[in-house]
DNA sequence: TCCGCCTGTCGAAGCGCTTCGATAACCGAT
DNA sequence: ATCGGTTATCGAAGCGCTTCGACAGGCGGA
């Protein structure tokens, strides 16, 4: 029961050789003839071994292991955090790396921890904002990062994030091409503007260029009544209100339940288009255009690049993944 | 730029003490001058001196990490899983720990790959399932662990969970109580079910065996218009039905949807308890009566008894959390 | 005065690994 | 036969910490 772990000099004796030639072997840097390699790797078989951690990190200077931080403001767009999350742990497996998980309310404090204590050798932050705490801390640290989304002054600084800007405009262009000739966007809550996040700034941006005059823009909360009253004064403002961009993933349903209730039909009458990810869209009645938020795709280009860094590779300084629009029955 | 970090032997020299009395003032392990403490600490707070933590593991067989699992199957519950995450983060930091982000899709074998190379002292298991692949490995492992879930056989594990069959029949008991006489469980999608995932199915149990004859339970699957196909059937089969406990997060909306749709309207003519996070509840019209799932408390609770294994101190082996029921505007 | 006993501190021996320099053993070219 | 140059392997020196045993000095009790 109480077996101690097997160790390097364990594997060396049983297979005959010296435990620089096992490390050899395990980390392919320098030559090991054919023979030897397959001797030293049948002996860890045998022995079920798995090198220390800690010993690792220790006489290497590099632990394999990225932090992840999460968001300071926890309870918005939870499900695709975990996308993110699941992505970049995915990913930073296949890196051989693993992944220690933060919250950003230990502050700046915890990110210098980790990184002073070499527990990581890089770090990657999500859902980064536009005037965030974190991010002083990340131009003057050693250690790498990558952050997913944009801060005010990105410099010095490596950024992923999807297009937002270009996201509303698709949307925009998408239903102007249907011949709509005026459109709204119902965004994120007032409070999410006002907190200074970036994506949903710059899909309010892109929207609003690309809409010009036909485009109207409102911060949109997220229970049932509210939506309802939203919806309701939209087109009664706009009584030639033909197109519906809505990017807030807890709203969307709402959205459709007040058109419902106003008896306006979709897409017949009203066409719809969300940004959102997709089982969301697909789920609802009927299914929705849309842009998806890639989340798996942001959260591997985000190891990718802290890997090309911890490697010394050079990386662009910003990243902006092309949004792409799934037509399904909501638009017309 | 490049300065290497700070060592247990330079904060020694700066304070003028040998290396071990540094590491009895951080450890408290021995008794240190209260002089001595405080010309040590200032030395390490003028050098920011942190330990490193490879060479501490190693040193202390103790990495001070503990592992979190994420279930094999993502894209369910996903926001819960969240605050899962970051509740079981909190209190780890809160025992000086750090949390280890794993997926199982690495399978039993990632579980071993952290216990046997001391990465790890412990972790814990999110979402568990009645027949989960990485159970019986637990069993064998050094390291302890806490799940939570239930395995269909628990014996020799560390469990934690809301208690759903309570859950269950709590709804039961708050409609009963209200004078209905028929009720309608809405559960979580047949697949769900079928999978043996241990919460939909004692949620099922506890409904089933407290309303009895006056009980009828249905799997529910996630898009709108099945749900409101499912609800409109539900009322065509049972015309005297009143009373709907809806235990499904990605459907409530749809449910209310449906009602509105079939002009029943809630609270006056069905009432309707869900199951599922408070603001999920809240943001509904009505704002529902719910029992929440007190995911927090969870996290908190299993990295508690975690924290308590690691110190030898001896646990429960269940632990169940009684649910709470939140009256809002949606039964009467 | 001497003894045993705390207290507080030190030095050194690891913990298990990586990596550097050294060294054999062998190659083909002289 | 000799030599420079590979190629494959070894031994040993750390990496930065914890912890064990040793010990100096101060205490009160005999």
């Amino acid at each position: 029961m109480t077996n101690r772990a097997v160790t390097i000099a364990e594997v060396a004796r049983h297979a005959g050789v010296a435990v620089s030639t096992v490390s050899y072997v395990l980390s392919g840097k320098r030559a090991i003839s054919e023979t030897t390699r397959a001797r030293v790797l049948r002996s860890i078989g045998e022995l079920g071994y798995h090198p220390n951690a800690g010993a690792r990190a220790l006489a290497s200077r590099r632990s394999n292991v990225i932090a992840l931080v999460l968001p300071l403001r926890a309870g918005m767009h939870l499900p695709v955090l975990m996308q993110f999350a699941s992505s970049v742990v995915a990913m930073a497996r296949r890196h051989d790396h693993d992944v220690l998980l933060m919250t950003a309310d230990e502050g700046p404090d915890g990110l210098r921890r980790v990184a002073a204590s070499s527990m990581v050798d890089g770090m990657v932050l999500m859902d980064v904002e536009l005037d965030d705490p974190r991010v002083p801390l990340l131009r003057g640290l050693e250690e790498p990062s990558v952050l997913i989304g944009f801060p005010a002054d990105p410099s010095g600084l490596t950024c992923v994030d999807l297009d937002f800007a270009r996201a509303g405009a698709l949307c925009v262009e998408h239903l102007t091409s249907l011949g709509h000739r005026r459109l709204a966007l119902l965004g994120a809550p007032s409070v999410v503007y006002e907190r200074g996040t970036g994506y949903a700034r710059r899909t309010r941006e892109g929207f609003v260029e690309a809409a010009g005059e036909a485009g109207v823009a409102l911060p949109c909360e997220e229970t049932f009544d509210e939506v309802a009253a939203t919806v309701k004064d939209l087109f009664a403002q706009h009584p030639d209100l033909t197109g519906l961009v809505v990017h807030n993933e807890a709203s969307v349903g709402h959205v459709l339940g007040a058109l419902r209730l106003l008896g306006r039909r979709v897409p017949d009458e009203v066409s719809v288009v969300a940004i959102c990810p997709d089982d969301v869209a697909e789920r609802a009645s009927p299914p929705l255009t849309s842009v998806l938020i890639p989340a798996e795709d942001v959260g591997n280009r985000a190891v990718e690049l802290l890997m090309a860094k911890l490697e010394g590779r050079p990386v662009p300084d910003a990243t902006l993944l092309e949004p792409r629009l799934a037509i399904r029955a909501s638009t017309r």
